[in-house]
Order: C-alpha cells, then structure tokens, then sequence
DNA sequence: TGCGAAATAGCAATGCCTGCATAAAAGCAG
DNA sequence: CTGCTTTTATGCAGGCATTGCTATTTCGCA
C-alpha cells in the first residue's frame, strides 16, 4: 500500500501544489502559468494534469468530502431537533472537517484563504463549488424534514451558504485571523438562522 | 445620436446575442465556439470580441445596473423602515428592473434563464456576478443602518443573495415558468427574512 | 468628393486543457 | 540480476478563448 511509490506521489503533489501557492502569492493568480508551477515544482507542465483536473482546482481540495461532511449532519439528525440546531451543527462540522484535513495544514492554510476571497477567479470558484452541493444537501433537507417543501429546503441551504460565504469574505477583509473567521461565521450563521428581520432591534 | 451607424451597432449586437442563445440551447454552451456564433450573426469572430468581453458575457448584460438597482434601493431608505421591509422592496425592484430591461426582452429571456441554470460555467459566472455587488450593497446598507455591523450587514446581504439564487434554481428545475420563479423568489426571501428557524414550526 | 473617426477584420501569440502515444521508473517474479 | 507488467512522467499536436496590434472598410459630414 504505501512503497516507495506512493510516497513518491504525495511528494509530488505536494511540490506542486506548495509551488503553486508561494507563486500565486507573489505573483497574483492570473500572472503565474501552469507552466511555471511545474518548473518550479520540477515536474514538466503535461505531469501537472496528472495530479490536478485544473488550474483553479490546486486551491479547492477535497471539496466532496465537504458535501459528505454536510449530509452527513443532515442524515444524523437528532430525534425531534430543530432545522435551526441541524445548521448550526453542521457549520460546526464543517470547520472541523477543515481543520482535520492534513492535506490543508498549517503552511498552506492561511495563504490559500487569502487567495481564496482576493481573487477574483478563485473566489468565484470558490462559491460554485460551494452551491454546487447545495441541491443535494436540500434533498437530503427535504427526507429528514418531510414537513419542508423543495423551495424552503433550498432557500434555507442558500441562505445558509450565503451568510457564510459573506462572512469569510468579511472576516478576511478585515482582521483575517482565524479566529476572527470562525467568528465571523458563526454570527453569519445566527443571522440566517434568526432571519435578517431579527437585526431591526439589536 | 442615431444614424445609420447607432442602428447598425444595434442589430449586430442584436445578431450575436441571438445567434449565441440559439447555438446554445442546440448544442450546449461547451460544444459552442465563438467562431460559431460569429458566423452565424454573419461577422468576422474577432468582431465579437467588439460586443462582449466574454462568452459567458454574452448571457450576463447589464450586471451595473442590477446593482445599482440595489444600491439605490439602499439609499432610498424610507424612514425608519425596517431592515426586512428594504430587503423585499429591494426584490421587488430586482424583479421590476430585470422586466423593463429592453434587451433582456421576451424572444430571449426563457432561453437564457433556462441556460443559466442548466450549463454549470453559466451558474458559475451567475453567483460569481451577483455576490461581486455584495460588498457594496452591504456597504451601503451599513451607512443606512448606523447600528448594523459590517459582519451582520454582509451576512444579511449574502443570505439574502443566496436564498434568491436558490429559489431560481429549484424553480426552474420543477415547472420553469416565470410565475414560479417570481413565486419561489418570493418565499426564498421570505424565508431569508424571517429566519431558518422559523421553519420548524411549519 | 474627400477627410477623419469608428467599426470590422486579420494575424500572431499566449495560455489552459485534452487526447494520444511513448519513454522512464518501480514492483515483481524467476 | 533480468525481463515483464503496471504506473507515472513526458512530449507532441491541436482546439479554443482571449488579447494586442495593424490594416481595411464604412460612415458621417464638411
């Protein structure tokens, strides 16, 4: 299972995607050709293919393990618990899945984050992968609650996924700590979860 | 101001829009080529590139004017009007400007609506379109609302844009007709307003 | 009719991405 | 160690979007 080869491999993809940030950093994303990365990763260009489906995709790792993650909370529905408790719980669940992903480790993290919400091309990458997974976890919405209807489902995962998308946006303007972002969507999260008309007051 | 020129301008650009909306809906957005389109609206390919920046542009006109659409909402603020009442003025507005855009008109827009839901780049280019007004919408609601917070103004905006895109996509995968869309666009902001967990109860 | 501005077109080049075919490398017998 | 098999790494050619620069055509107007 894991020869000399495998390790080989990882190494491999590592370079690459290790190269691909500190360039994207330096130069800005559209200025750094694929071309580059590979040199500098010292791989020929044709080999990036090999380990990455396309340029965007070097900084949007694993993302079907995020949509697992997200049914996963809606198939573990507690007996009787509120959708709101649910959503809370899954955004939960979903910074923890980020944080256990060793291939998104200390090095690489906040340099992507950043890359993430000040690229234009990556962050509108970013919120289609994000939504792409949306009409499932609704579906998923619609068996556990079959009191909802189709629309509702949707709209509330919409919703949810907007607040949050905003919210590391923001987070990332500002500050840009970690901290600040968990924060940050977590009162994302409660302002969707007590709908907008709740912030008249406060 | 309108010679034979301005007139010629307009039926060209008219051409091409046409011409990209049909090879479209034929084919499929991927299987189109520029060249395609060219030749159909009967000009050299280089001159579509004299019309639109882009090929996904072709289906996305007039995003300024959506946004100001917003904006000015935003600063039309009625006094003392509730966070939740400009929120739904505001798409009702979205709805009314999107109606007496001239260019989007009838031949088109059922075409283009069902395009945009269905060719993943198309949704892709539409998130990506509608949340680049975000931070400027949450921006101005800031200044509106003095006790708003920037986190909680961009959560608002981001929940709000994402329970619209949602509701147009479920409703163009059930029926598709635009009394629906209004319909669903309605009850997504709705939802949005009044907060996820207030669909427990439902 | 002829001039200056605007619209069209042509050409070349860059860069992403893909399919296909081949070389290089790593496991694995024997 | 050597030849065979399965992966990986390349190379190459081509398709397509997009852009810059230049040439050509077309208008509008004096």
């Amino acid at each position: 299972m894991e020869g000399h080869r495998e390790r080989k491999k990882v190494r491999t993809r590592r370079a690459l995607l290790e190269a691909a940030v500190r360039l994207f950093s330096e130069r800005g994303y559209e200025q750094t050709t694929i071309a580059e990365i590979a040199a500098a990763a010292g791989v020929a260009p044709r080999t990036f293919f090999a380990y990455f489906t396309s340029k965007e995709d070097v900084l949007f790792l694993h993302a079907e393990e995020r949509e697992r993650t997200m049914l996963d909370v809606v198939a573990g529905r507690r007996p009787g618990e509120p959708l709101g408790a649910l959503l809370s719980r899954m955004f939960e669940a979903l910074v923890q899945s980020l944080a256990e992903d060793d291939e998104l480790d200390f090095a690489l993290s906040p340099l992507r984050a950043r890359l993430m919400f000040t690229e234009p091309a990556l962050r509108a990458r970013g919120l289609a992968l994000m939504m792409e997974a949306q009409p499932r976890v609704a579906e998923a919405l619609c068996e556990v609650y079959p009191e909802l209807d189709p629309v509702s489902a949707g709209a509330a995962v919409g919703s949810f996924m907007g607040a949050l998308a905003v919210a590391g946006l923001v987070a990332q303007q500002q500050g840009g700590s970690n901290e600040d972002t968990l924060a940050a969507g977590r009162r994302g999260i409660e302002i969707a979860l007590n709908g907008l008309s709740s912030l008249d007051g406060s």
